[in-house]
DNA sequence: CGCTAAATTGAAACCTTTCAAACTTCGTGG
DNA sequence: CCACGAAGTTTGAAAGGTTTCAATTTAGCG
């Protein structure tokens, strides 16, 4: 692998700049976390109601399984500056995190120690699904900004799952949207670039709609870099096509603030079917 | 959209050849299903044994909630012959689909009438989890040979989550095996062709090894038109790399008989990681 | 045995990546 | 508060890979 591939990868803070992080240094870094509970709620609370108006906020769920949640919800959160980790592929699976505020990625670690970033996560999403078969991390996250995770015991949602009414169902149905999405994303890899990447932007879009933003106006969260590696495309490649969307009045680009112009042109560029949950 | 572009599309055979399957067809075909159930296991339990025998199946235990299983299991089984569908695309989920033997193709129909390859299942895998949020399957499955397939109601599935023992554990770690398994194949994405067919091959052979088979030698139950339109590849592209494969000793090609030579140089084009599955 | 569909092969067009360089932004330190 | 350096972004030109178009060969099926 080439200096120039790997410039395309993902660029590990210098604190973490090991080439593979020990399974150890992953574990203490999740003990860190776990004694940095019960943290001020007055502002996690807030992206928690912004998600209970969707009506499908995972977080809000999560939120309402943890002991005395009603009053004052002791919370096992924990917040981080932009570039740290919520955990790191191949550690041991302790809990399964929501996202309360901010964004993160999560992305895997080739052979090489290239990586890849598999998607993006905001406010009212989990997190650490992906470790629930062999309790260990299969991925690693880490945050676009600063963020605030909600850890949840394993055995607390098992027990939510098992036993509240509509737990199963939930879950379920959280499966299933996974599935789905692996479905849509499925669809990207015959794609041509400018599908892909209005595909990416709207979807971003509808994400934060979801969460009673604005759909037509929002900033992304991550670099050039890691929207190219995300949609596997060349930076310059991302680049070229946001000028040329803009050209063709199709958004506005000012750094990393969008405008979606026409969103229809957009959608039709996407090739996003009527019966998307995009609509 | 060419008629070019079409032609790398999915083609339903003649009967279904509707360009949108309305969802009133797709529930009396599942209807046809469900009275098609006390079939012949003898050739059943034989892939069945071999699925147990991997310790994985997700057949085996879901043949295992039903009742009377032991001694004379009364499956809701049904037989397709090639081209037949288990359901299509929108029709309403009544039930979960493991297949038995045979195997099947996954696809997402676009806006456009254009489709999308998602997956192929073996022996032992479920088939209609994308649909247990909404309750609407979110894909068509096509039987790509003849084909067993077993139908389990959603609600013994439930029922079996909550109160057997190990249930639980047993569908966590099926549902974050898919998102792994999406993941995985995120990383094609940005993958060039030669690295895409690669691992398809070998995820391929891994999956026959599973089942008890030869891992190096197997038969491509898919078209290349399949394989293309689920890699991302014009058929063309797929042909020509299985001829360099040949030439260059990796692999032997006789039209879908497939031998791998040199498992370890087509790990490396595929840049399988060595922690992988596979590995 | 002939027809039709599937697969293979060749050549040109197209798109994306790569290489290179200039430019902008942002954080840090003077 | 400004200057400087590093990182991120944009733009241009050439190279490379994949698709498309076109034609041929092979296999499957009635």
């Amino acid at each position: 692998m080439t200096a120039r591939a790997l410039a395309n990868d993902i660029q590990l803070p210098a604190a973490h700049a090991i080439p593979e992080v020990p399974p150890a240094i992953a574990r203490s870094a999740d003990r860190a976390a776990d004694a940095a509970h019960l943290l001020d709620n007055s502002k996690l609370a807030e992206p928690c109601r912004a998600c209970a108006a969707r009506g499908g906020c995972h977080a809000t769920r999560l939120m309402a399984m943890m002991p005395g949640h009603t009053a004052s919800p002791r919370l096992h959160s924990r917040t981080l500056s932009q570039g740290e980790h919520v955990f790191y592929e191949g550690a041991e699976l302790k809990a399964v995190y929501a996202v309360k505020a901010g964004s993160v990625k999560t992305y895997l670690t080739g052979a090489a120690g290239d990586e890849q970033v598999v998607s993006f996560h905001f406010p009212g999403e989990l997190l650490s699904l992906d470790a629930l078969g062999t309790r260990l991390h299969g991925s690693s996250v880490m945050a676009l900004e600063n963020t605030v995770v909600c850890a949840v015991h394993v055995a607390h949602l098992e027990e939510y799952i098992r036993h509240s009414t509509g737990g199963l169902r939930w879950f379920l149905g959280l499966a299933a949207e996974e599935i789905v999405r692996h479905h849509h994303t499925s669809m990207l890899t015959r794609s041509k670039a400018e599908v892909r990447l209005s595909y990416f932007l709207l979807d971003l879009s509808m994400h934060f709609r979801g969460r009673g933003n604005y759909a037509h106006e929002f900033t992304l969260n991550m670099s050039r870099q890691d929207i190219g590696n995300h949609l596997g495309l060349a930076i310059e490649t991302v680049s070229r096509l946001m000028t040329r969307f803009q050209r063709d009045g199709l958004l506005e680009v000012d750094r990393r603030r969008i405008t979606i112009r026409d969103a229809a042109a957009l959608g039709v560029m996407a090739k996003i079917p009527w019966r998307s949950r995009m609509q």
